[in-house]
RNA sequence: UGCCCGAUAGUGUAAUUGGCAACACGACAGAUUCUGACUCUGUUAUUCUAGGUUCAAGUCCUAGUCGGGCAGCCA
């Protein structure tokens, strides 16, 4: 046997980049990290980094590290720690080491005296706004710090002051000797290190001078020996400083690599923008299934290999772009069309009355069991047992008195086969006193049941039912987009994001459905035939869950409906 | 007005690195269908502009245009 050539899978510009690099004898192997701040959930976007980060490594035969990049105690929680990890292994990442940047912070502090020594770090008097001042603007040079020519003993003591406690918070920093009139703003000696009290989630009081991102960040990936350090396009000013570091400590030196974040239509990315969903309660926290976190999204049904599928499909590259959110509803209408089972619910219910069913003795209508297949996709799935009675509930909009030529649901002088039952013939419909129609009365054939069809008939439409006698009511969430614009962050003058908010995002209403369904367990995804995806929520009580819907299935007569004039 | 980065069908991403611009999604049309789902077929439409190098430029060079980022003791 002759092997198949191999597909050119192709390489994104970071494979590109670490080939070569790998080619070159610039570094041995491939060690990535994936450094999230324990500040906020992990969305979407974090998904995308991840996938990045886990899938060179896996890609490479290499590593990736899981590293808390908890510099700033002020914003930093274990919640949030916890949240990020538990995230990460639901997507299906393992990671090799498990680090803080807390960890390093004595390392760090080492390395800052290093670099007093050498005369590269000086202590600063200047005050927040007297910084700023001095730091210039995008057009003008900076000046010097009045404290930028003390000597390497005397910063040295001044900074293990500040270590000690010595001075108040605030009054002075640590910075890089570096080029004030650099036109890279982050060249302008840089704040290393910042005096401020505050309890970090890991190590406590033990430190009142925490290290700056930039200080922290390329030193914690150095000590990891990681040889690709993957961040985000806003660092991309940041690299010379990355590099400044690496090489005037004389350690390990990374090569870091910019990508562009994912954006969406319909959402909002920014953790700051989250949170405040979050804390002003418009969502019901950060799991809610409305928001792009991947508690969010797995609350709401998302699967995992969806969320990856989705990730794989964008790319890789440094143009700055924004994503279709059909996309990522398609991804997941992907996956879930392979492996959810399927069942009838009814959400909008009309009675219908089948006139020639069959009674029992005592005049009760006789129950029989028709069998539908669980997954057309997926043979293996097999076939369940469905309660069927005279007296049905079926979807509103599966009836229409008048009904245009295409229509090839149900109308009186009409057929439809009811799914997995019978075909049936509309004779009547009963209305109320407004004349609303209340109620289908139909006769079936007994000759078209589902799987032993002798009749030879055919008809158009098929519609989902459910026995009345053996309906359950559950409680269904349908959830729309959070926004109502496709990019909520652009606001006219006065507005905020919020202004943005989809007032119908969330929908609860009650859905008649057949037994099966109430024996999903909670996390399980489902399909309404006809309907959608719906998953059930962790607020439902066994035998009686409640759903979310996931994502709508593709509704094309839903298009065709709405042209009509 | 400084520096850095980017620009390929509607959206996103490719193009064997200088050699016939393609794939996915969307849209549209049709086929199929016991889900108006899925699947299948077809149609649609692309290299920001102007110069230059070259037998040959999406790719290299120059200038411009447009978009993004940078003036936290945030990350």
């Amino acid at each position: 046997m002759t092997d198949p050539a191999p597909e050119r899978v192709p390489k994104h510009f970071i494979e590109v980049a670490i080939d070569s690099d790998l080619a070159a004898g610039r570094f041995a192997h491939v060690a990535t990290r994936f450094p999230p701040e324990p500040n906020g959930y992990l969305h979407i976007g974090h998904a995308k980094s991840i996938f990045l980060n886990f899938g060179l490594a896996e890609k490479y035969d290499g590593t990736c590290n899981l590293r808390f990049d908890d510099t700033n105690p002020a914003k930093e929680e274990t919640e949030y720690v916890e949240s990020i990890m538990e995230d990460v292994r639901w997507l299906g990442c393992q990671w090799d080491n498990l680090h803080y940047a807390s960890d390093y912070f004595g390392q760090l502090y080492e390395w800052a005296e290093q670099l007093i020594r050498a005369g590269k770090a000086y202590v600063c008097d200047l005050s927040g706004e007297q910084t700023r001042e001095y730091r210039g603007t995008l057009t003008q040079p900076g000046r010097n710090s009045p404290h930028r020519d003390r000597s390497p003993e005397e910063n040295l003591e001044l900074f293990r002051g500040m270590r000690a406690g010595k001075y108040p918070d605030g009054s002075r920093t640590l910075r890089a000797k570096i080029d004030m009139a650099s036109p890279n703003l982050n060249l302008r000696d840089p704040v290393l290190y910042r005096i401020l009290r505050a309890t970090h989630h890991r190590t406590g009081d033990e430190w009142c001078i925490y290290p700056m991102y930039d200080w922290a960040h390329g030193q914690s990936d150095s000590l990891e020996r990681i040889t690709f350090s993957i961040c985000t396009l806003e660092f991309e000013n940041h690299r010379p400083l990355y590099d400044w570091f690496c090489t005037n400590l004389e350690i390990h030196h990374p090569r870091q690599i910019e990508f562009a974040r994912l954006n969406v239509t319909y959402m909002v990315m920014s953790k700051r923008k989250l949170l405040q969903l979050v804390k002003d309660r418009q969502v019901q926290g950060w799991d809610d299934p409305r928001m792009p976190t991947i508690s969010g999204l797995r609350r709401r049904g998302y699967t995992p290999e969806s969320i990856r599928n989705f990730c794989a499909d964008v790319g890789v590259a440094k143009f700055n772009s924004t994503i279709d959110i059909v996309r990522l509803e398609n991804a997941v209408r992907e996956h879930l069309n392979r492996i959810a089972s399927r069942h009838m619910a009814v959400l909008d219910p009309l009675r219908l009355t089948i006139t020639n069913w069959p009674k029992n003795a005592d005049g009760s209508d006789r129950v029989e069991m028709t069998q539908a297949v669980n997954n057309p996709e997926s043979p293996e799935a097999g076939v369940r047992e469905v309660p069927i009675s005279g007296s049905l509930l079926i979807e509103q909009d599966d009836f229409r008195e008048q009904a245009p030529g295409k229509f090839f649901r149900l109308k009186p002088g009409g057929a439809v086969r009811l799914r997995a039952g019978y075909i049936i013939d509309c004779h009547d419909v009963v209305k109320d006193a407004d004349g609303k129609v209340i109620e289908v009365r139909c006769t079936y054939d007994p000759a078209t049941k589902s799987g032993e069809d002798s009749s030879g008939r055919k008809v158009k439409g098929t519609i989902h039912w459910v026995s009345a006698p053996h309906a359950t009511p559950v409680e269904v969430r349908n959830y729309e987009r959070l926004f109502s614009v496709e990019n909520p962050e652009s606001c006219d003058d006065g507005k905020t994001f919020l202004d943005h908010l989809n007032p119908d995002s969330l929908r609860v209403t009650t859905a008649w459905v057949e037994p099966s369904l109430c024996d999903v367990q909670v996390g399980q995804a489902v399909q309404f035939e006809r309907l959608g995806y719906y998953v059930a929520d962790r607020d439902g009580r066994p035998g009686n869950p409640v759903f979310n819907r996931i994502v709508p299935l593709r509704d094309t007569w839903g298009k065709i409906a709405a042209k009509e004039p």
